[in-house]
DNA sequence: AACCAGGACGTGA
DNA sequence: TCACGTCATGGT
């Protein structure tokens, strides 16, 4: 078992499965919890079921860039109300309802611009996958938001790496703090057994851990890796 | 009350 | 290429 497999395992246990991608309505309620352990379909990877909520998960994607969940939840149930969890919707709408929407989300004006375009991309898929490089081409959508898209929406094996992914294993002291998008996604895609359900837990437990104990100020003396950590301050 | 959040783009050098 | 500024709300 690689180093990295050790981690996933170490996170896996203590955390167990995290039922991601958070879908809003998941069992038909509002979500009591708002990205922490054991929210919205643990161990269920049969997710998006439908139309709709594969394109919440696509543009909860891009709303969550730079954002904080409890954020995006918001800006989403708001979309919700109004029926524009819908692409052919989000492109009709008065701009003004779907900037007051997605306000709570931050970068409204921007977020407004990367909906509409991805929308019309979105519709011009008809319902095929993109590629990788497809999505990339598409205004708004980085490296990130293409894997997670990706990855979660179509279950295909992207290893999605966000500011935690290097933050996390910068200290534990395998990977430069400001190492390339696509070396660290193709590290850890090298040192992983090949799996979308793997990928799916591995980036949950590590925006899960992120948040619990490696914050900007990291809780090293309670972290459950800190026997795998190099950085223990 | 600063600081940070599940980034991406535009710019100038 | 690359470092840096910009975008914006809300929780801690």
């Amino acid at each position: 078992m690689s180093n990295i497999e050790k981690v996933y395992k170490l996170l896996f246990e203590n955390y167990g499965p995290q039922g991601w991608w958070p879908l809003l309505d998941f069992k038909g309620v509002n979500p009591t919890k708002t990205g922490s352990t054991q929210g919205y379909h643990p161990s269920d990877y049969s997710f998006p079921k439908n139309d709709s909520e594969h394109f919440e998960i696509c543009i909860g994607a891009i709303l969550t860039q730079n954002t904080s969940w409890p954020n995006v939840e918001k800006a989403i149930i708001n979309l919700k109300k109004l029926n524009l969890i819908d692409p052919k919707n989000i492109l009709s709408v008065d701009e003004e309802i779907l900037k007051n929407a997605i306000k709570p989300a931050g970068y409204f004006n921007q977020k407004l611009k990367k909906l509409k375009i991805f929308s019309k991309f979105y519709i011009g898929l008809n319902r095929t996958t993109p590629t990788r490089f497809e999505l990339l081409n598409v205004w708004g959508i980085g490296p990130e938001t293409a894997d997670s898209i990706l990855l979660y929406a179509y279950k295909k094996k992207e290893f999605v790496v966000d500011t935690y992914t290097k933050r996390i294993f910068s200290r534990i002291g395998v990977l430069k703090k400001d190492e390339d998008y696509d070396k660290v996604k193709s590290f850890f895609e090298i040192e992983l057994k090949s799996d979308f359900k793997i990928y799916q837990e591995f980036h949950a437990l590590i925006v899960e851990h992120a948040k619990k104990y490696c914050q900007t100020k990291p809780k090293c003396d309670e972290c459950i890796i800190k026997n795998e950590c190099k950085q223990i301050i």
